[in-house]
Order: C-alpha cells, then sequence, then structure tokens
DNA sequence: CTAATATCAGGTATACTGACATAC
DNA sequence: CGTATGTCAGTAGACCTGATATTA
C-alpha cells in the first residue's frame, strides 16, 4: 500500500478543506455584513498597515480592479479609509478604522473556534508541521509563476 | 521562539494556497471554458458515476439551486447528462458524456504539473504528511458541523 | 517613454434567499 | 405529514476585460 500515494488529488485535498472552512466562515461572518474575502482583506490590514489596494490585489491574487471594488464597500461602511501617500502621490494608503479594528475583535473568537476545529484532530507538532508545508506550498506555486 | 507559534493563522495559510491555485487552474482551465468548481464536479463525477445534483452540492458546499445552475450549464455544453433514477422518480443521476471525459483527459496533464509544482519542495513522506492532515482537518469540520 | 496606480464602464458567471411542485 | 429533490425567479456581490488619467 506504500509508496503507491495515487488516491485523489492534493489540489482537491486542499480545495475540499477550504470550501469547509470557506462555508463555515461565511455562515459566522454573515451577521458582520462582511464576505470572506472582505474578512481577509481586514485582516491583512491588520497585520500590515497602509497597504495600497494593488498590493493587497496581488496578495489575493485578484485584479486591482477587483480589489479597488472590494476596498470601496469597506470604505462606504467606515471600516477602512484611503489616504494620499506623502511620497507617491499617486498612491492611497489604506488602514483600518477604528470600526475596522473592532468588527475584527468581534468576530475573532469565532474565527480562532472554527480553526481550533479544524485543527482538532492534530497535535502542536503536527499543527507546525501543517502550517510549514502549506508555506512551502505557497512559495512554490508563487516564485515561480505561470509564465 | 518554540510553543509560540502564533504567526498568521493556519486558517490564512490554507486560503492563501487555494488562492494560488486557484488563479493558476483558473488561467490552465479558461481554455476549456469550464471554471474550477465545474471543473471540481467533473473529477468527482469521473470518480463516482451516477451522483445527483443535491449530493455534488453537499460534496461541494453550497445550495443545491447553485449547483442544479452549474449541472444545467454542463448540460448544455454536453459534457453531462442526467437521467431518472428507475427507483426513486425525483432523482436525476448525473454522467459525465464522452465529451466530458475527453475534457477532463485533455487538461489532465496540465493539472498534474500545477500539482507538482505546489509540492515540489516537498518530498514523498512529506506529501503523504500533508495529504493526511488535511483530510484529517476536512474531516473535524465536516463530522461536527455548525448546528 | 515605460511602468505602476487608480478609476470608470460594461459584461458575465456565481451563489445566495425565497417559493413551489413533486415524490418517497 | 414531514423530508428530500429539483426548479423558477429575483438579487447581490465577485471578478473579469478594456479604456483612461495620472505620476514616479
Amino acid at each position: 500500500m506504500t509508496g503507491h500515494s495515487a488516491g485523489p488529488s492534493l489540489l482537491y485535498a486542499v480545495k475540499q478543506v477550504e470550501l469547509a472552512v470557506r462555508a463555515r466562515l461565511d455562515e459566522l461572518l454573515r451577521p458582520s455584513g462582511t464576505t470572506v474575502l472582505q474578512y481577509t482583506a481586514l485582516t491583512v490590514l491588520a497585520r500590515r498597515d497602509g497597504l495600497t489596494s494593488a498590493e493587497l490585489a496581488r496578495n489575493a491574487f485578484v485584479t486591482p480592479q477587483s480589489m479597488g471594488d472590494l476596498i470601496t464597500t469597506l470604505e462606504r461602511r467606515d471600516l477602512v479609509t484611503r489616504r494620499r501617500d506623502p511620497r507617491h502621490a499617486r498612491r492611497l494608503l489604506i488602514s483600518l478604522t477604528p470600526y475596522g479594528h473592532a468588527l475584527l475583535a468581534r468576530v475573532e473568537p469565532r474565527v480562532q473556534a472554527l480553526e481550533e476545529q479544524m485543527v482538532s484532530d492534530l497535535d502542536e507538532a503536527e499543527r507546525a508541521g501543517l502550517r510549514g508545508y502549506l508555506n512551502r506550498c505557497r512559495s512554490a506555486l508563487t516564485d515561480r509563476p505561470a509564465h
């Protein structure tokens, strides 16, 4: 049985976990009125304040236009603000507002609980292993792009 | 530094890999005119012929309506067919057509190459480890649903 | 001039809620 | 009757291509 791993692909395994997570995150976030992608953008901004829409777009593998729409939505809801980069008049730096921070703080416990459930069957070493594998997969895909 | 894993969440790590894969799969599948979710449904049917739309919907964590739309699209393109379940007049069993099989066969090498790139930095044991962890994450999420 | 950023316009595919008929 | 399946209708949000102005 060994050395014959076969079975469904790893691509499929990743997708299955992501689909399950997405469905749960969706309903978890619904009361706050944010989508999974909006929430993801907010958490990225919480860690790295002052990114531009174009940088966020590259991070999420979407076009600048798509990310621009999303940011406009968040701005209308007062969750983020945009200000001119003093050193580059074309760039708009994006930051969370107090409302944005508050929203993240409000949902964070439930998101944490979801993650805990996802890895509930894995011990500490296994969680670290999974994290490492995923990071290496991400790097392998982005360091050598399609073209 | 040990025992303080912190860092970005595992939820985020999964999402990042999935986003990178989705972007690459998207452009890989574009010539064939199928979306990632359509392709996923086709691969599921290739492995388990005769599923219903409702079963596919549960597998993909989407509503029956969404999956119904998707299947209708695939049916119009002659990639799948639906036939009445002789034992249950309400159910429609879905199968790949020869065109559907041909499409999968056509893109399969490139999908395989994408997966290979994703795990290019992992040896055999690590790939098996990743697969096992992902499967256990999936089970932990689905065996104990939200409500 | 070239590359990057932001934005407008428009179009398409996705996936939802709600309602309903039918079959077990 | 209650549950599951499939479908119709309407809607919201996602994401794209293409074009344009501006700035380093």
